[in-house]
RNA sequence: GCGGGUAUAGCUUAAUGGUAAAGCCCCAGCCUUCCAAGCUGGUUAUGCGAGUUCGAUUCUCGCUACCCGCUCCA
């Protein structure tokens, strides 16, 4: 094994109070841009919209696409130890069984019914004493009253009217008039009784809990359209994470790609997770694509392939235009790292909203493969031609959010700039700096003029010689300096305009020939148009 | 899940218990020889649902979505 090279330096993470890393003004026009120029829609918006669910329009699509493209052809094309694959996001529960999805990972809570203080159900010390129990309260002054049962723990060193206050506190919080006094209320259907090592009260407050609910974030379904509601072997679930599909098809792909070990395998697709509390616009949505790699590997090289993933994850984000000193690296110490990972940096960005991850490259040791050969009963080791030695193998997995990135290259890339004209005019434009080869669209196409046909002509011809190599987008409308800021405004980092020396009206040496404009520079250069293809092809490649 | 805030055109903002206004954008036409020019015309809005009222975008309630702070994030 090669000697790898050293990771880089962590930085501390940066705390809140060290920066000023919620700039929501810049993120608001950010998320207004993206809806005007139609990167970004609200889900089902016609509708009033789906809670922590998004759609990409004409432009984001191509964002998306080109970001996927690319993270494609760096991690599998291009790499001959590598190899791809496309799995099912519907999947069969023991599948998530064996990973851990299913039960493990869901710790019950429980709501304290008064201060919605949320506690372990499994952490509660069970409580022994005398519950009061009512059935409701009222108040007779307004009026007012509610039927709700609800219960308080006696504590230690309380008395009973200690306790009736608490119900009182809680009946109150449903009064609809703040004025009126917890004290003014009227407690209905006063019972007692002994309770031995309850866990349903909270210790602190002697409030009633909530009954434990699973957070199980993942969706669950049934397969199968008669589907039996009570059979167990329909249910199935939305991936929570592309990465068991790898997982579950590992001895497939080598047993029919002749790879070896050390080599990965890459998938980029949509996992789903019920999340409690979606945020920061697009950052954490209930569905979202991942692009994946498993790197399986000999134990002992594990921890030094973490490292150089890390380190090749860094390059990719560089290419794409998200600079090293915005990113930050946080190595999850002992403790808070999965239980399964024996090594993890997270990859963060500064959003506008606050630094948040973009990646995860975790050292999974054996796992799930372990896992899945105990739960499935099939044989799951590699076997070493060369020293004929036979083991699970291990896996390091950078797992990066494809929605995410998005988001962080429209952060990364929304600009805006004070331009001075040649009056001395300020004005600002708004420029997209996208790296070219996620640009949307990649180069805009122009005539000077609308209204000169042989200049609309020659542009047209410009369009159909570039249209098949890449994304372009003609337009005649308005004045030229317009159709630049509209391109700047997308992030087109290239704009030819074909003007009259194109048609050779100021000497044939010039004769089609065009402008190039370049998005961040604002320059012009002379090209001729039969040049165009390779030169543009070079730049956004 | 809790608390607070917000919801008027594609965007940014007005106004009003009684015909919803503007700028920008967008579209069409004219004009225009390289960085958001000008002229003319045009499309488009009170998130959804109840209630109060002769009449609600405005007041009240509920729902939904988004934003902020907690909480959560295998």
């Amino acid at each position: 094994m090669t000697a790898f090279f050293d990771p880089p330096t962590p930085k501390e993470p940066i705390t809140m109070s060290e920066t000023k890393s919620h700039d929501s003004a810049r993120m608001e026009k950010i998320v207004s841009l993206c809806k005007r120029r139609g990167f970004i829609f609200q889900a089902a918006e016609l509708y009033g919209g789906l809670n922590g669910c998004w759609d990409y329009g004409p432009l984001g699509a191509e964002l998306k696409r080109n970001l996927k493209d690319y993270w494609w052809r760096k991690t599998v094309q291009e790499r001959d130890d590598v190899v791809g694959m496309d799995g099912a996001i519907l999947t069969p529960k023991p599948v998530l069984v064996a990973s851990g999805h299913v039960g493990g990972f869901s710790d019950p809570m429980c709501d304290d019914l008064l201060t919605k203080e949320r506690l372990r159900a499994d952490q509660i010390e069970p409580q022994s004493g005398t519950v009061y129990s009512f059935t409701g309260a009222s108040h007779e002054e307004s009026g007012w009253s509610i039927d709700k049962p609800y219960a308080v723990l006696q504590l230690p060193e309380w008395d009973e009217n200690k306790v009736r206050k608490t119900a009182r506190e809680y009946y109150a919080t449903f009064l609809k008039d703040k004025q009126i006094s917890p004290k003014k209320l009227d407690l209905k259907g006063e019972a007692t009784e002994e309770v031995t090592d309850s866990t349903r009260y909270n210790p602190a407050t002697g409030s009633l809990l909530t009954e434990p609910r699973e957070f199980n974030l993942m969706f669950q379904t049934k397969v199968g359209a008669s589907a039996d509601e009570d059979d167990p072997k329909s249910i199935a679930y939305l991936r929570p994470e592309t990465a068991q599909t790898i997982f579950v098809q590992y001895k497939n792909v080598m047993d029919s790609s002749r790879v070896k070990i050390p080599f990965g395998i890459a998938q980029i697709g949509k996992s789903f997770r019920n999340e409690i509390n979606p945020r920061n616009y697009t950052f954490r949505s209930r569905e979202f694509e991942q692009m994946e790699i498993e790197y399986f590997c000999r134990a002992e090289d594990g921890l030094e392939l973490t490292d150089y993933w890390l380190e090749e994850r860094l390059k990719f984000y560089e290419a794409i235009g998200i600079p090293r000193e915005k990113l930050h690296i946080l190595d999850i110490p002992d403790g808070e790292r999965a239980h399964y990972s024996s090594k993890t940096y997270d990859i963060e960005y500064e959003f506008p909203f606050g630094v948040q991850e973009l990646e995860g490259v975790a050292y999974r040791t054996n796992y799930d493969l372990s896992k899945h050969q105990e739960h499935s009963g099939k044989p799951l080791e590699y076997f070493d031609e060369e020293t004929k030695e036979k083991f699970i193998p291990h896996v390091v997995e950078p797992s990066a959010g494809c929605d995410r990135t998005v988001l962080a290259l429209i952060c990364e890339a929304y600009d805006e700039e004070t331009v001075t004209d040649e009056k001395g005019k300020e004005e600002v434009r708004v420029v997209m700096h996208f790296a070219p080869c996620v640009a949307p669209i990649k180069c805009g196409i122009f005539p000077l003029l609308k209204n000169k046909p042989e200049l609309v002509a020659k542009a047209k011809e410009v369009r159909d010689l570039l249209a098949p190599l890449m994304t372009v987008f003609y337009d005649e409308t308005a004045a030229i300096g317009r159709r630049y800021r509209r391109q700047d405004e997308i992030g087109t980092p290239y704009c030819v305009t074909i003007d009259f020396d194109s048609l050779g009206e100021n000497g044939p040496e010039l004769a089609d020939t065009v402008t190039l404009r370049e998005r961040d520079s604002m320059k012009q250069e002379r090209v001729a148009i039969k040049d165009l293809p390779l030169l543009l092809l070079e730049k956004i490649r």
